[in-house]
DNA sequence: AATGCGGGGAA
DNA sequence: TTCCCAGCATT
């Protein structure tokens, strides 16, 4: 086995990167605020799932005043469908920050772009080394990959202890002249050579001095500890709806989907609910409230996020007036019409079942 | 140090 | 099904 010297890694990946890179269109430019929204959207997100999403923001805000600008709504609905929402929410927070505080101009180093809100280790040296050729390496799930296996670095992924390791080894490995390729290529080749799984090593440049080729560790590493199952929660959504208007809310509570519509849920826990129950909750709600009917229950919705898994069903009720002032107060709905809904942000569970019911 | 936060693609 | 993806904020 020979183990790479570091000049040695990272001409090999250099060479590798020149030769298979793809062309994307955050690597034709310098603009510090387009590679922030790549490296914004790429978090936890694969290339091929977030392209279509840099395309539609950049074109609807291709500035940082433009995003500054816009509406908190409009932003998520731009960002509806890619999760993490929390990542629309800081970024357009920064970019208030920036327009107003900055003059509109980024942080140029490394532990500048660290303070913002939203920009963590990863994306700060993503941006300091790609629009600024700042020195300091990338460490991301593909960095981890390639790493644990060229150099058998067996240190936990998920622990803090175990990252740094991985922060250290890369920062030996950059080289001075090319930050910003080296840390594209090493991304590029966990994403596209060194793969999680049947990873392309029968034509790999550094199938020689891999640790892990050599002793048969590949599926082993990197090793990371398996992550707890989720929690199981059951959501039971009451539609309502008066003369074409639907009533929705905002989620502002510290939970899932934070600052996107739903509709009104039932307090959580039961698996099932009986029509009494729902007609109970509509007398609490309002004693004097009256309604056609209560549709039978939708088909069920199962979403299965990282963390957690929803189990969802809906019941469309037809109600006979208008909501009081006071229960839109209490619950935080308001009616929206079919065009108003179709802007709002809103997570695929949510408009899926919009689709399914004809929207 | 541990936990919460989406959604989709690949095997 | 299970794993993982150009991670970060909060506690």
């Amino acid at each position: 086995m020979v183990l790479s010297t570091p000049v040695q890694f990272a001409a090999t990946l250099l060479n590798w990167y020149y030769r298979h890179q793809r062309s994307l269109p955050w690597r034709e430019t310098k603009d510090p605020y387009a590679i922030w929204l790549s490296e914004v959207i790429l978090q936890q997100t694969r290339v091929k799932q977030g392209l279509p999403y840099y395309l539609d923001f950049i074109s609807a805000y291709p500035t940082v005043q433009d995003l500054a600008a816009a509406p908190s709504d409009e932003v998520l609905r731009h960002w509806q469908g890619l999760g993490y929402y929390s990542r629309a929410r800081n970024m357009h927070q920064t970019a208030i920050y920036i327009t107003k505080e900055c003059n509109g101009i980024f942080p140029t180093t490394y532990n500048g772009l660290l303070q913002l809100k939203g920009i963590g280790p990863y994306t700060a040296a993503a941006i300091a080394s790609f629009a600024f050729k700042e020195k300091v390496a990338v460490v991301d799930g593909n960095v981890f990959r390639v790493l644990a296996r060229v150099f058998g670095l067996a240190e936990n992924i998920a622990s803090l202890a175990g990252k740094k390791a991985f922060q250290i080894l890369a920062d030996s490995l950059i080289p001075v002249d090319h930050p910003d390729t080296f840390n594209q290529a090493i991304m590029e080749f966990g994403a596209i050579q060194c793969t999680p799984f049947m990873p392309d090593c029968l034509f790999c440049p550094l199938q020689h001095a891999c640790y892990a080729f050599q002793h048969g560790l590949v599926e082993a590493l990197p090793h990371k500890v398996k992550n707890k199952v989720s929690r199981l929660r059951y959501f039971h959504y009451l539609v309502f709806r008066h003369q074409q208007m639907y009533y929705l809310k905002k989620r502002t509570q510290n939970d899932i989907w934070q600052g996107l519509y739903d509709f009104y849920l039932l307090p959580e826990g039961e698996v099932s609910v009986s029509r009494e129950t729902i007609q109970q909750e509509l007398a609490n709600l309002d004693p004097s409230i009256t309604y056609e009917f209560i549709m039978e229950p939708t088909k069920t919705y199962k979403r299965t996020l990282s963390h957690q898994k929803i189990v969802a069903k809906f019941y469309l009720i037809e109600l006979n007036f208008r909501l009081k002032e006071e229960n839109l107060q209490a619950t935080g709905l308001a009616a929206y019409s079919r065009e108003e809904i179709e802007q709002l942000p809103k997570a695929v569970l949510i408009s899926q079942y919009l689709q399914d019911t004809g929207f």
